[in-house]
DNA sequence: GTCTATACAGGGATAGAC
DNA sequence: GTCTATCCCTGTATAGAC
């Protein structure tokens, strides 16, 4: 790697947080030092502290961040006609977005023991958030009589295990399309919660 | 803590992986330290390296016998009557067998990428053993008609991140009991492979 | 804005006394 | 079988030169 010359503002502080969701995906958050991520950037370890204030700032922000995004992209989801069709588009909306960011959703699900007690307090309110949109879908559905489902919070925790799950195993280079991925999923869900 | 005297032969090795499987699942495999472990366990760190060549050593051996543990308990089941009952009986038998051991399926499932190349080669396959397990009962079903599935090897996938998802939720102080939850989940199962 | 240099704590692992 | 002492490395974070 060559020196740099000159300054860089305004690029280096996302070079930062993409060097550092990259390497704290694949490694771990404690297994990943400053002096890595300074590395990766292509600056000196003390240089880092001009973008973040520490370590688990870092975390913090990346992960938040992500919830965010989260939430956001849902909301610009077009609202689906009846429970049914809002369950199909949560589902194929989860798979697509957490498709499209894995590193992100890793560190998010892996990471939350090394969040400093208030920053996971935080972390813990996103989630739930989001949570509770498909507990909403489900509730209405089973009020509505359209879905089975004798556990609204049960039936969300697993069908979100079940979804978030796919990033464990899909691989582009694999046998299935993201599309026929979506598609079975939307089966599973469906026949999962009697509809 | 005071000070121990006298040998404890045949206790301290156990006691070391105790304390390391539960240090392991609370903060990761990084974030703990030989120190902490022989606190834990009362003794000076030197004094590990009596029961373990190195830390990597130790989170191998404690993967390795979990899933070993895993798939001999398995074979210990009765053989169900068709491959809906032998659903049944692998839903039951995962979540109860997961829910009993959280720390350490949380290990085995959190810290693989702390292993070196060579023991994740072992206990990937060890991995890939159990989760035959359940795509030859769905196989099965599916050739015998009694399951829709159009994909055994995604729906092995979904319906193992779906069942081992309880234990990032469940909590006995919580408003169901496990036997409930088992049932519960038996039913998404059974309708989620249209049995 | 980035560098070098450094402070200081803590890491894994080993040697040798008891 | 466990201890103390220690080696050597790496960690986070800061100070001050350029």
């Amino acid at each position: 790697m060559a020196r740099k010359s000159g300054s860089h503002a305004g690029i280096t502080g996302p070079r930062v947080r993409d060097a550092a969701e990259r390497l704290f995906a694949r490694h771990g958050y404690a297994a990943v030092s400053m002096r890595q991520i300074a590395a990766e950037v292509g600056v000196q370890a003390g240089a880092l502290y001009l973008y973040t204030r520490d370590k688990q700032s870092l975390l913090f922000d990346l992960m938040q961040s992500h919830l965010r995004d989260l939430m956001q992209a849902w909301q610009a989801v077009p609202e689906g006609d009846g429970p049914a069709a809002r369950l199909e588009a949560f589902t194929r909306f989860h798979i697509r977005h957490h498709l499209a960011r894995p590193d992100a959703v890793f560190i998010a699900y892996m990471e939350l023991r090394s969040l400093e007690p208030e920053n996971f307090k935080v972390i813990e309110a996103l989630r739930k958030r989001y949570e509770d949109v498909l507990e909403e879908i489900l509730r209405d559905g089973a009020a509505a009589g359209v879905f089975t489902v004798p556990d609204t919070k049960l039936a969300t925790m697993a069908l979100i295990a079940m979804l978030t799950g796919v990033n464990t195993w899909y691989r582009d280079s694999g046998r299935l399309s993201r599309d026929r991925v979506e598609d079975l999923y939307c089966d599973m869900v469906r026949r999962a919660v009697g509809a």
